[in-house]
Parts: C-alpha cells; sequence; structure tokens
RNA sequence: GUGAAUGUAGCUCAGCUGGUUAGAGCGUCUGCCUGUGGAGCAGAAGGCCGGGGGUUCAAGUCCCCUCAUUCACCCCA
C-alpha cells in the first residue's frame, strides 16, 4: 500500500455512509429542538486545563487518553476528549448564565488515545446536550427523557435506562469512607489496579470486571443505604417522573461515571448489541462544575451519546429510519455531444428551480445511462437524441413505469415538476422517511 | 499499555506440507445490440500477495521487525 493510510482509530465517513450521519445529524437537531434545546458549537481543542481540572487527574482519561501537544508559543494544548467541560468554559466566557435556565444541546468530534476495538475509535463522534440552572427532578427527568427520544427515533429498540444517585457531597464522602475501609481489609485479594485505585479513585473500584474484585464488591458497602434523604427523595422524584412519561428506568447501585464532575444522579442507556463497549449514553447530574470552573454556583444536568455506537445499534436493529432519500430525481441523457451542449441549461434551469437533475458526461450508451440512472433511484429520464433534436423536443421517461411522453424543451420545467408531484401523490409512502418531526 | 486473530484484485475470499507466468465469485469496462434498464454469451482491464529485513537454488507460503484491521482486557460514548 503506497498510499497514506487513515491513522489509527479513526476512519472515513465514504458517500455510502453519509446519508446515515447526515440523517442522524438532522434527527439531533430535530429532537434538540422539540424539547427546547439550542445549538452550542466550541472549538475542537482547548487549553489542557479545562479538561485536567474538571475530569481529575486520577482518571484514565487525564491520565492517559488525552491528546495534549504545545503549541508553537508553548501553550499547552488538548483535542478535547468530551464536550460538557467546553461548553461549560464556553458559558462562563460569554456570559450565558445571565438568563436561566440555559439549554443548550452539541454534536461533534472528540478525542481519546485509547486502543481501537468495536464501537472505539480515537476520533470518535458524540451528540449531547447540558442544563443549567435548574435543581429540581425535572431538569433530570427532561435530559434522560430526550436521550431515550433519540434513540428510539432512529428505531433502536433493544436498549435499557440504568439510573443511580452517587449522593452530594456529604453521603457521597461518607459512604466513600466506609467503602475504603471495607477494602482496605481486603486490600491483598484485590486485583493490582483496584489496589492501586484504593488511594487515588476508590469509588472507581466498583467499576472492575475482575472476577475476584467483584466476589469482594459483592459484600460491600453499596450507596444507597448512604443516601440522604434529600437525595434519596430526589432519585425517587426523578424515576417517578420517567415512569410517569412512560420511560422504565432500572436501579443500578454500581454505576460511577468516568469523570469527577458528577454529583447525586447518574444514567447510562445499555445496549447488548454492542459487544464489550455496552453503553451509548451516559451522563448526569453536575451541581458543583459550574462553581468549580469559576462560575457562580449552578446545577447543571447532561448526557452524552456515542454516535458511532448509536449507528452501531442502527444497524442491528435493521432499522429504516436513516437511509435517506434518492440525491436526483432527473437523469438527462444525452446522445450525442450536441444533445448535451443542448441539455445542459435545460438541467441548470431544474437545479436552479429546486429539482434535483445529473446527467452522465461520460458515458456514450444509451442503455448504459438508463442502467445507472434506474439504479441511482432517480425517477425521469430526460432524453435527446436524434428525433428529439430535429424536433426541438425530449422524450421524458417515468423510470418506474417506463412510460415515455415527448415534450417541447421550452415547457420542460414545468413538464417535469407536474410528473414529479403527480409522482409524488401517488407513490410516495416510501420508508425513506427520514426525521419524522422535521416540519 | 496487555493479549489473541487477521492483512492476497474495487468487494468477499481460495492458494494444501515453500516449486513455472497469482486464482474464483461479485462488481467495472467492451462487444453480440444504429435509440432504452432484466437475463444470457464472448472478451478485457484491474495485484510491489500491507511494508522492511532474513532463511533458501527457490518465499504469497517459513523466521524476525514494523504498520494496520478486528476482538477482548483496561476504560468509556
Amino acid at each position: 500500500m503506497k498510499h497514506a493510510a487513515a491513522p489509527r482509530g479513526t476512519f472515513d465517513v465514504l458517500p455510502s455512509q453519509a446519508g446515515r450521519w447526515q440523517a442522524l445529524e438532522r434527527t439531533v437537531d430535530d429532537v434538540c429542538g422539540r424539547f427546547g434545546y439550542r445549538e452550542i458549537r466550541t472549538p475542537v481543542f482547548e487549553s489542557t486545563e479545562v479538561f485536567v481540572r474538571t475530569i481529575g487527574a486520577g482518571t484514565d482519561i487525564v491520565d492517559k487518553e488525552m491528546y495534549t501537544f504545545s503549541d508553537r508559543a508553548g501553550r499547552s494544548i488538548t483535542l478535547r476528549p468530551e464536550l460538557t467541560a467546553p461548553v461549560v468554559r464556553a458559558v462562563l466566557e460569554h456570559n450565558l448564565l445571565a438568563e436561566l435556565p440555559l439549554k443548550l444541546y452539541y454534536r461533534g468530534p472528540i478525542f481519546r488515545y485509547e486502543r481501537p476495538q468495536k464501537g472505539r475509535y480515537r476520533q470518535s463522534h458524540q451528540w449531547g446536550v447540558e442544563l443549567f440552572g435548574v435543581a429540581g427532578p425535572e431538569a433530570d427527568a427532561e435530559v434522560i427523557a430526550l436521550g431515550m427520544e433519540l434513540v428510539s427515533a432512529v428505531g433502536v429498540t433493544d436498549h435499557r435506562l440504568e439510573i443511580n444517585s452517587m449522593g452530594c457531597e456529604w453521603c457521597r464522602t461518607e459512604f466513600r469512607g466506609a467503602l475504603v475501609a471495607y477494602l482496605t481489609n481486603r486490600a491483598q485479594e484485590l486485583s493490582a489496579t483496584s489496589r492501586e485505585r484504593l488511594e487515588r479513585n476508590p469509588l472507581r473500584i466498583l467499576d472492575s470486571k475482575d472476577e475476584g474484585d467483584r466476589a469482594i464488591l459483592a459484600h460491600a458497602p453499596t450507596i444507597d443505604s448512604f443516601w440522604c434523604e434529600t437525595c434519596r427523595a430526589h432519585l425517587a422524584a426523578v424515576r417517578e417522573l420517567l415512569d410517569a412519561m412512560g420511560i422504565p428506568s432500572e436501579l443500578n447501585t454500581r454505576i460511577v461515571r468516568g469523570f469527577d464532575y458528577y454529583t447525586c444522579t447518574v444514567f447510562e442507556i445499555t445496549s447488548q448489541a454492542l459487544g464489550a463497549q455496552n453503553a451509548i449514553c451516559g451522563g448526569g447530574r453536575y451541581d458543583n462544575l459550574v462553581k468549580d470552573m469559576g462560575g457562580p454556583p449552578t446545577p447543571g444536568v447532561g448526557l452524552a451519546m456515542g454516535i458511532e455506537r448509536l449507528l452501531l445499534l442502527v444497524e442491528a436493529a435493521q432499522s429504516t429510519k436513516l437511509d435517506g432519500a434518492a440525491r436526483v430525481d432527473v437523469a438527462m441523457v444525452a446522445l450525442e455531444p450536441e444533445d448535451m451542449r443542448a441539455l445542459v441549461p435545460v438541467m441548470h434551469a431544474l437545479r436552479r428551480r429546486g429539482i434535483g437533475a445529473d446527467m452522465d458526461y461520460t458515458r456514450r450508451k444509451l442503455e448504459k445511462q438508463i442502467k445507472s440512472a434506474a439504479e441511482s433511484g432517480a425517477r425521469l429520464a430526460v432524453i435527446v437524441g436524434g428525433d428529439e433534436r430535429v424536433a426541438g423536443e425530449a422524450t421524458v421517461q417515468d423510470l418506474r413505469t417506463r412510460e415515455r411522453i415527448r415534450v417541447k424543451l421550452a415547457d420542460l420545467g414545468d413538464a417535469i415538476a407536474d410528473v414529479l408531484r403527480e409522482n409524488e401523490r401517488s407513490g410516495a409512502k416510501t420508508d425513506g422517511s427520514v426525521a419524522d418531526g422535521s416540519q
């Protein structure tokens, strides 16, 4: 292979797949819009400290997964490994917290230096939302409902919602103390990584997949017996609201998110169809983050969803929700170079009035042109050759019914618009509907 | 960062224990067919066998290194 290849863990979205990406992006815009969220776009890189101070030293992401480098002026720059911290940075920089509540969504690439595997890449893409300024359980419930709505909007069904509360500063501290005390007694039996974590980030041990660890954890104290009344009531209220919206949730006291900034509510949407990386969405409440980043104390809730993983599920579910429609409606077919010259301005006029049209500039043979036109999904062919040329007309052929009519070149635009409208009425209800609520 | 499997035509893959000029199916192109899509028939193009080094009279095949892919661990979306 003489050519360069895409760097490890990255990939090209080829034209055959790009339609699904576009459709998914439209669905995100549509669903977020319906929930009252507005888009925010932030740079793909930030000052390194934006992530270190929020995600937390001691997390894997900060310790070993960041793409960090010095720019030419010696500033430490990091390609964003997530988007919550950048969004908070932007919100503070531009004083967006002046009017609360603030509801934002985003989508775009993130970067993590990890070994690639199914559903995991070095450049991957996420979309997500952040809701600032609402301390009550309605905020948590709305964010979760939005995530669940998007998943079902793309036709995925085999997924579940798991929820937990990591407690507030007080009950979490108590729980951490009890957990550390329990684990310290059995430190010798813990796996090496868990033993190391005992000092740096003990809550993460709850996530361990090591069999020995799990056996020990089976009898470890769990967070739910340490929740203070406020935290317990908050989680209960969130789940009741979800219930009322018809969204079932399962309590999983093992959920510990990978970032330090979460407080109280944390949740994941998971699916078995994803292999080992079973989470498509994760999120939670971060009531201290804004303050910790230098802003006014402001509660917040958010979520992030992995686009590649979501697309994997769309495929696994054989959902057609993201299948795009044909690109062009009309194929221009010219037999001789002079016919091509005559058709170019006609095609341009069609395009300008909003009709998708394309011409095969290279293929000579009529049958080849008709064939590839039909395969491309075009509905009509406009054919000009010997007969039509002398008559100043074109043959307009319906590529499905094979019916042909002759039309004066001058009337072509109107005639085609008519036929397409007709076509729309009769055979429109195909499966290609993208975002149902887009209008 | 650790482990395992895999890299041969645009795609999916054969190529047995090393042995002439590297194979199939699909796809592409051409013709049969002065102006109509399917199917058929005939033909053609397309390969530094991922890259580098080594062993050998001889390497797609064996050994080492490297790059990449896939899956798993770790962790996460």
